[in-house]
DNA sequence: GTGGTCTAGACCACC
DNA sequence: GTGGTCTAGACCACG
């Protein structure tokens, strides 16, 4: 899987790093147990720091996507906890995010049609 | 309306301000053409410098939520674009959360029913 | 002659006042030696501080285009300066604009075209 | 590139900033991915406070002339959006200006004579 | 009295 | 070291 880094964004590097893997796991790009790059393969392929990617990696690890072994580097997790929960930091987006549609007009079911295009 | 800021959060003041008369707007507690607090009022209200109200404000003004008049101070819009379209960071933001939303175990109907709450 | 005022403009009241007279001597709506409302009338009609239509008179007067005298209010001018220049502001403002069409991928062609419309 | 600020000026410092640099952009002083100083740097040469400067840059951020990055300080844009549109200020100014000059005297090819000296 | 602008400091996230 | 954010004051144009 590549990742592709948008220098223009005003997503800090260890966001967008964080976001593609993230999205990666949703749509079946990474496996689970996929072996993810070693930290410094995948700062000199994107041509960053690799403090930036190990920052993006301990996000990951501490939001429950990855984990690290000492010999393996980082894999993908082998079960997500199904729990049907979100972070409080994304049930604050999609609030702003459906307060901001419905400020536009959207009906409900606009917006799940808008949704439907993501999942 | 009451704002109420959070002194510990990540998200900058002036966004939180934002964020919450937009909040306001959608679910009806703040009509169009209302009257908001004058730049300073807010300011002492909430216990923060002006400058960071007038960043809000100026924000809202140029987001089109607001508007500001010398006279006046600033007010709710009367009328909003109701073209049914949402900002790119909106639709990166909610692509974002249904993936995440996927990965922990939500059907499309769940993340619906989620929703709902908001609207 | 109808001016009308747009509350939601970052343009002063004072200044969207003035333009709006220079339009229509430009385009013939106001004719040389034509009496202009007293500045009472005007605040009345337009709902606004007479101040603010001094305002604007004062810098109409200043510029060249009305003269006033205390029986018969203000008029414009009967003729005017055809010295074919442009004041300096002008001058900056027509120098900002071409620059951004410029960016903007107009020709010097397509430009002229634009400004065709508002001869 | 020398940014000159006039004290005396009604136009906020901020937007002088701007204007030199959309100006600079459109005659190639500035080019494309050129590197700007950066915020502090830029406030001392001109002795100003580097709030102001950010300020600027935002503005200049915003309209899409540049982009901001942390690693690098803020770039002229690569490309430029050459969608062959002014925005909605600078199309009321033209035709402001427009209509002095034709008060003033100005044929349609005198103005355009005019304009070529900024082309 | 309003928002808009500016100053002279400061701290923080990011890289 | 970078831009982004914030503070505690101040002055100005506008109405």
């Amino acid at each position: 899987m590549v990742i592709c880094i948008d220098e223009v964004s005003e997503i800090p590097i260890y966001k967008q790093i964080r976001n593609q893997i993230v999205l990666g796991i949703s749509d079946g790009k990474l496996q689970p147990g996929e072996q993810l790059p070693t930290v410094r393969a995948l700062a000199e392929e994107i041509g960053i720091n690799s403090m930036t990617v190990n920052k993006a990696y301990a996000l990951l690890k501490q939001e429950g996507y990855i984990v690290t072994d000492r010999r393996n580097g980082a894999r993908i997790r082998n079960e997500f906890d199904q729990g049907k929960y979100l972070s409080q930091t994304s049930l604050d987006n999609l609030q702003q995010i459906i307060s901001e549609a419905n400020i536009r007009g959207f009906s409900k079911e606009e917006f799940f049609q808008l949704c439907e295009k993501y999942f």
